[in-house]
DNA sequence: GGAAGTTTGGTAAACGTTTACCACAACGGA
DNA sequence: TCCGTTGTGGTAAACGTTTACCAAACTTCC
């Protein structure tokens, strides 16, 4: 049907190891004038190198998979975009593995890849188990972990700086004035809330600041989450003045819970978030948010990838990223330029 | 290294055709017996078959390319994850392709996609253009279209009643009372545009409302060209008393461009969306949009993909999915109840 | 006019499966 | 006794590549 290496030969009039030479532009030299008939042959034909035969030969699959806990999440499409883009980049396709938290899910897809001879694998989430990290070590696929740490583990990572990330947030509020900070945590488990938790403890520390407990609750990284720890901070007397949700998703739950009560943001109360993803700057007010440069960590991900399958490896790389604060509407700091907008009602 | 099934073959003591028909329970008999010893060979060896060799014999490689122009664009997870599940529930894989509607990415992606033998093809984009359509056709592998249609051709497609649903949400408005009903539509070349802008017009005519050509704008899909086309109905004078955004993005883009101006919604002016995405239900107030079911979309796709997969084609098949209006807080319908809610201010 | 490289090309053996054939044994019926 | 089945297993040829070897045919260089 479609056309094969063989078929290509016979009508250049050559063999297929010569064939193969010109496509691969092996070292192996060949003249210039069958070259020319080679590619002919291959123009006339439309033939194109079957990458499975290819893969099955040379043992590899040009593939990764990347294992995230659900891509709907607006945290992991950019993540996602990142890893894609240098792929292709290098021929090598991605295959999309949506666990959903669920370990039997990740198990079964884990033992879907082997089976294709994965060249390697991304885990852009929290729910990696160290007995699937043991397996995979058995088997020898590189791996590398994206945005979520798991302690103790010899692993290449491409990290936020989540302390430092969660110590400019609560900083900003501070500068701001503000001295009854909240905190409304992801869940206590995970290594990024905790790292999360303590660039919060920190920073008031060093405003000589002393943390409330009670100003401190766990959410679970969704919106209806923050939504309701926000209820029981209001509820708190005095109320907190701020509060630094340990993502967005949180971050605009506690917003809603704050307007739905007839408070005002920032007046009232103002609020940071963490991630930035794409809808932090369209909800009302616009959130002022610690970024992770997402994109880029999917990309340096899928480089170091690249290195391992390579052979480059040296010891396991642990990568901090930057992040960085996004002032917006949220906490009040542009009260002066927001005077300047308001048009007046038709 | 990893063993093959040859190592197993001389482990349990049989030839490899024998494993080959155990692995595969082919209906080629095998005695229990012999059967069990290969199983405990497989076990103790920790085998798994390579797929990629498999897929060299059997010509196949149980994978499907999903193609949409962009992971991050919040309407295409949903989709991806109806697609990914019924796959993932039948053994296929899923390569993830952005093509970020550049023409030459995506023909970059057929190429790769065709050279790994993919079963399959899912198209979630707009992108698609003649040319690569009569491209795959030449080599006959299946393809299903979802969410986005292309006019006059015979493929499988998954979509929503785009015109019925933008009828409902306008209806919505006029049943509330709403007569200066603005649009905002998406690219007057997409096929959803206009078929929501056919919608738009057939609900006001049945309504006996003359359309105002002036009412009617074109965005691009995204929050800020529903902001500033908002914008442009407004300065109209007298502007609408609510509108229709073609998407959510544009909806959600629109309200604030409403409440920059110190309108209020609904009472000012009235919103309604369409998509439903996840972020609909978290802005303020929540917004009233016209669901797709994007999840059952996808399954839908690939579960018809699967079926051509098996040949089980008769002609192209276009399937109309209904639509469906969900009332939430943006065009006022729940006015009563919402008095109930206020909290006092602390 | 050789010896010793260089080009340049072909042959055939992998890579890890599946599967069409063949073979042998046991069995039942005529 | 012979023959056709049926059950069970092995042999080896694909699938479409890549690549280690080999082998001519040309250089060069004495």
């Amino acid at each position: 049907m479609t056309p094969t290496i063989r078929d290509v030969a016979r009508k250049a009039g050559v063999s297929v190891a010569t064939v193969s030479r010109v496509v691969n532009e092996s070292a192996h030299k060949v003249r210039e004038e069958t070259r020319q008939r080679v590619l002919e042959a291959i123009q006339a034909l439309g033939y194109q190198p079957n990458d499975v035969a290819r893969g099955l030969k040379k043992r590899t699959s040009h593939t990764i998979g990347l294992i995230v806990p659900d891509i709907s999440n607006p945290f992991y499409p950019a993540i996602a975009r990142g890893i894609e883009d240098v792929a292709n980049a290098h021929g090598y396709a991605i295959v999309l593995c949506n666990t959903y938290e669920d370990l039997a899910k990740e198990r079964e897809y884990l033992s879907l890849l082997r089976r294709r001879w994965v060249d390697g694998l991304i885990f852009a989430t929290s729910g990696v188990n160290t007995k699937h990290l043991q397996w995979l070590r058995g088997h020898r696929v590189p791996v590398v972990l994206v945005a979520r740490d798991v302690e103790g583990l010899e692993i290449d990572a491409v990290l936020v700086d989540n302390f430092r990330g969660a110590y400019l947030a609560v900083q900003h509020l501070i500068g701001l004035g503000h001295r009854r900070i909240g905190f409304i945590g992801g869940p206590s488990t995970l290594h990024v809330s905790q790292e999360r938790r303590r660039g919060y403890l920190q920073a008031l520390d060093d405003a000589g600041i002393a943390p409330d407990p009670a100003y401190s609750v766990e959410g679970n990284f969704r919106a209806e989450g923050g939504d309701s720890a926000m209820q029981k901070l209001l509820q708190l007397s005095p109320p907190p003045t701020a509060v630094f949700a340990a993502n967005d998703l949180m971050a605009i739950g506690a917003m809603n819970a704050i307007k739905r009560v007839g408070l005002r943001i920032p007046g009232d109360v103002a609020v940071v978030g963490f991630d930035d993803i794409p809808f932090a700057s369209l909800v009302e007010p616009r959130l002022t948010t610690v970024a992770q440069p997402k994109y880029k960590m999917g990309a340096m991900a899928m480089t170091l990838l690249l290195e391992r399958i390579e052979g480059k490896g040296d010891g396991p790389r642990k990568i901090l990223l930057e992040p960085e604060l996004i002032v917006r509407d949220s906490c009040g700091a542009r009260e002066k330029e927001a005077e300047e907008i308001p048009a007046p009602p038709p």
